[in-house]
RNA sequence: GGUCUGUUCGUCUAGGGGUUAGGACACCAGAUUUUCAUUCUGGUAACACGGGUUCGAUUCCCGUACAGACUACCA
């Protein structure tokens, strides 16, 4: 079997969709399993779009969930360069043979002509508007100008390459996803190949490029599908067919509610993140957290997204990069696009939260909480927050009563659990604190215990009435343990602010 | 409009000519817990529609509907 070499290949217009970032890991686990080679390709022949640190950005954003680049940009590679740009040069013969055999031509069309020819086609209810086998007689191009003509307008330098379509063929592409799909020719356009610019378009470099760069499959979304019939035929009329990649159209990302293609906007009115990592517009100056800002694990992102258009067939959920890439294959991909479900990340994420150990969870809040504490706190503090979080800053940010006093106690609590009992029970406490040198979370039990027996009320009835006053809230972990963690003096500060700011209800 | 692709619980999906149509997220209820969360148990909930083929179709075929993608000198 011939080796497996994949690429991805974005181009540097923006930050890195997220469905990019499934494309780029259904490559990645494809060539991993078969011992390929992953390759990242920048696609950057529309100079117009080109947006500073956008390259960067994509290499962070790989690198930060664990994609591993073999060969391509920033590692090069035995077909450097890896930036179409910079193989500018290297198409313009394919384009010339192309042109040798007939099967594409020149073509001098002003932007108003074709806007002209579009809107003639649409008027007389043309169902194909298109630069194509029935519009490119009546065009301005090599087929249709004298040679001479042609020569000087070519000298001039404001020319086109187009495809010339062949007439009545059924082209087809077997497609690993979809099977085979069958277009006829005369639903494909002359596509544009080289652009006045110079530059090739999508079209050419990514067939010249990949049958140079000798990919195996090409797996890329599905918007890519319509034109696919193109490239076979690009493939065949440079004589590559035999060499061609295999495709696979990937099923698209679809938004949460109704339909369409997952986007930012509705990433933004639904609250959450599409880029993995922090985004700053460089025209704009507009910003876009990330994933990875925002709390999400890569391991989690990728298990989620890995499952967002595929599945193993068993009922496993929870998987490493590498037993994806075990499990992972191509046949197992679904056809319908998948709708983007934030709750179901978020899952995982508490998932992988769950899984991460307790000493990288404190290293993580010592550094990322800007509260100072010891390790030893932090350890305590991770192993009462953690299964309530669902993002690491869950822990310290719905954690904040462990490092101050509350300034405000919840309402309904006090309202309804404050009361002269409550008073009377954490008074009591408070004395029977104020005897002892130290409390963990057995001793501050027994404490308790005792004053409220003292005073001869239950426990339960002012259980909720001391978290408020020690907390703020009327839900949290282990009370008993929160009060160890806080130590004695400082509960008994809090003890005493409480009783003396919180009134009883009447 | 045209071309292409798709359609199993609200969501991600398994399955496949005869199944109580399975799992996960979410949701609801119960248990546990000093509260909330966690955990555990249980529950609600789906084969888009219409024709065929067949003893039998959710599964195969054909239509219809709906949805999406594409329809640039953008990728």
């Amino acid at each position: 079997m011939r080796d497996v070499r994949v690429r991805f290949a974005p181009s540097p217009t923006g930050a890195l969709h997220i469905g990019g970032v499934r494309t780029a890991l259904y490559n990645y686990l494809l060539a991993r399993q078969n011992n390929g080679t992953m390759i990242l390709r920048i696609e950057d022949t529309d100079q117009g779009r080109f947006v500073p640190g956008a390259e960067e950005y994509i290499l962070n954003s790989l690198a930060w969930v664990g994609i591993k680049i073999d060969e391509g940009v920033s590692v090069g590679g035995p077909h450097a360069p890896y930036r179409q740009s910079e193989r500018k040069a290297l198409y313009k013969q394919y384009a010339q043979k192309l042109i040798d055999d007939g099967n594409a031509y020149y073509a001098f069309d002003t932007e108003a002509e074709l806007d002209a020819m579009r809107d003639k086609l649409k008027a007389a209810g043309n169902d194909n508007q298109q630069y194509g086998m029935h519009s490119r007689m009546q065009m301005k191009n090599s087929l249709t100008l004298s040679a001479d003509e042609t020569k000087k307008l070519i000298e001039s330098g404001a020319y086109v390459i187009r495809l010339k379509v062949p007439a009545g063929e059924q082209i087809q592409v077997n497609d690993l996803i979809r099977g085979l799909v069958t277009v006829d020719s005369s639903q494909i356009d002359d596509k544009v190949l080289m652009k006045s610019d110079g530059m090739p378009t999508y079209h050419l470099a990514n067939v010249v490029d990949d049958y140079l760069m000798n990919i195996s499959h090409v797996i890329r979304g599905e918007e890519w599908l319509p034109s696919a019939p193109l490239h076979v035929l690009l493939y065949r009329f440079l004589g590559w067919e035999k060499n061609m990649p295999q495709f696979a159209h990937l099923p698209l990302l679809l938004k949460p509610d109704g339909n369409g293609k997952l986007s930012k906007r509705a990433a933004d009115q639904m609250g959450f993140p599409i880029f993995p990592l922090t985004w700053k517009d460089p025209a704009t100056g507009e910003v876009a957290k990330g994933f990875k800002e925002s709390g999400y694990l890569p391991e989690a992102l990728i298990n989620f997204l890995a499952f967002l258009g595929w599945n193993p067939g068993t009922e496993q959920e929870i998987f490493s990069l590498n037993e994806l890439i075990n499990a992972f294959s191509i046949e197992r991909i679904n056809k319908a696009g998948a709708k983007f479900d934030i709750q179901k990340a978020q899952w995982f994420n508490q998932q992988y939260i769950k899984a991460t150990p307790n000493d990288v969870l404190a290293s993580q809040l010592l550094k990322e909480s800007g509260q100072s504490v010891s390790m030893e706190t932090a350890l305590k503090i991770v192993s009462i927050m953690k299964e309530r979080a669902t993002f690491p800053q869950d822990i310290w940010e719905q954690g904040a009563f462990l490092f101050s006093a509350p300034q405000v106690f919840d309402d309904s609590v006090v309202s309804k659990k404050w009361n002269d009992e409550a008073v009377k029970v954490i008074t009591a406490y408070k004395n029977a604190l104020s005897g002892v040198t130290t409390i963990d979370a057995t001793s501050a039990k027994s404490l308790l215990e005792s004053a409220a027996a003292s005073v001869n009320i239950g426990v339960g009835k002012i259980m909720q009435a001391l978290r408020v006053a020690v907390t703020g809230n009327g839900s949290g972990p282990d009370l008993m343990i929160t009060m160890e963690i806080l130590g004695k003096d400082e509960v008994i500060r809090r003890l005493d602010y409480a009783v003396n700011t919180l009134k009883v209800k009447a």
